[in-house]
DNA sequence: AGGTCGACCTGGCAGC
DNA sequence: TGCTGCCAGGTCGACC
């Protein structure tokens, strides 16, 4: 599921609906979801702690409750939803936790498929998962000379090392065809072999379109919702991803789809060299 | 050490 | 209608 601007929009709505709001109960409907410890320890850990602040690391929510982190991980299905009102209310057959605030509010933890993770930590840095993130493209920090030096060393194919977080934070499945028919970049190529010209062109087009994503709200393909509940509206300006059979908007040529390390890649084999 | 591949899960949808 | 197989936004551990 979400990627950086799916998560970039969860923390943004839930610094906006959550932040300074105590954890007053915890409701774990299914503990699977639950990494690190026990669900009494879950519990334990986080009843009292007050929501100080709310940050993206890569593709995961922290929840700083000062001293201890709440770390979520929505992966593909997973949901983070702030909602006020009766808790009964809400239940839904994917909601695996529910958080009970202060101020008659909560927090939902919906997960269809049960691939996403929270868990408790002293600081995020304690995660591998975090340790081990690249620069994340809406860092000031993120220049093409970091992109050049990230790309430089990685054999395989260029969609394949977007991809991959360690070595540049936040891309995911989407993003990396959408940024890739951006520049023009055949998503087959070497990452070491892309020439200056193209690493230029490749770092402009993460900027606009990780930058235009978060401008909408992300993309809902069918699962992602932001922290107060809302689809993204992304999806409508998608030019390849999941668009095989269909036109490219620039040449008129059959949008394909082909695999790259077992995920689907989109793009127009006459725009992208 | 870097790279590839299945596993983790549920549900929607196309095709028969 | 109902079955089967394929597909889905991510990460990690086991292997080569």
């Amino acid at each position: 599921m979400p990627e950086l601007p799916e998560v970039e929009t969860i923390c943004r709505d839930l610094l906006r609906l959550v932040r300074g709001l105590v954890f007053e109960d915890v409701r774990i409907i299914d503990r699977r979801v639950i990494r690190g410890g026990s669900g009494a320890f879950f519990h334990r850990s986080l009843v009292g702690r007050k929501i100080v602040d709310v940050r993206r690391r890569g593709k995961a929510v922290v929840l700083d409750l000062g001293g201890l982190c709440l770390v979520v991980q929505p992966m593909m299905t997973g949901q983070l939803v702030a909602r006020s009102g009766p808790a009964e209310d809400v239940l839904l057959k994917e909601t695996k936790i529910v958080f009970l605030l202060s101020k008659r509010r909560q927090l939902l933890y919906n997960d269809q498929r049960l691939f996403g993770r929270l868990q408790i930590v002293a600081r995020e840095e304690d995660l591998d998962y975090i340790r081990q993130l690249g620069p994340d493209p809406l860092d000031k920090n993120f220049t093409v000379e970091v992109l050049a030096e990230r790309l430089r060393q990685r054999r395989p194919a260029i969609k394949t090392v977007l991809m991959d977080g360690r070595c540049i934070a936040g891309i995911g499945n989407i993003y990396a065809s959408e940024i890739l028919f951006r520049c023009g970049i055949d998503p087959c190529q070497s990452a070491m072999r892309l020439s200056m010209p193209q690493m230029m062109r490749l770092h402009k087009a993460v900027l606009e379109v990780l930058c235009e994503a978060v401008a909408m709200g992300g993309t809902t393909v069918r699962n992602y919702r932001s922290g107060d509940g809302q689809s993204g509206q992304f999806q409508n300006v998608v030019r390849v991803y999941g668009r095989d059979g269909q036109p490219c908007q620039v040449c008129g040529r059959e949008i394909v789809r082909i695999v790259q390390s077992q995920r689907s890649t989109f793009y127009c084999s006459h725009c992208q060299k």
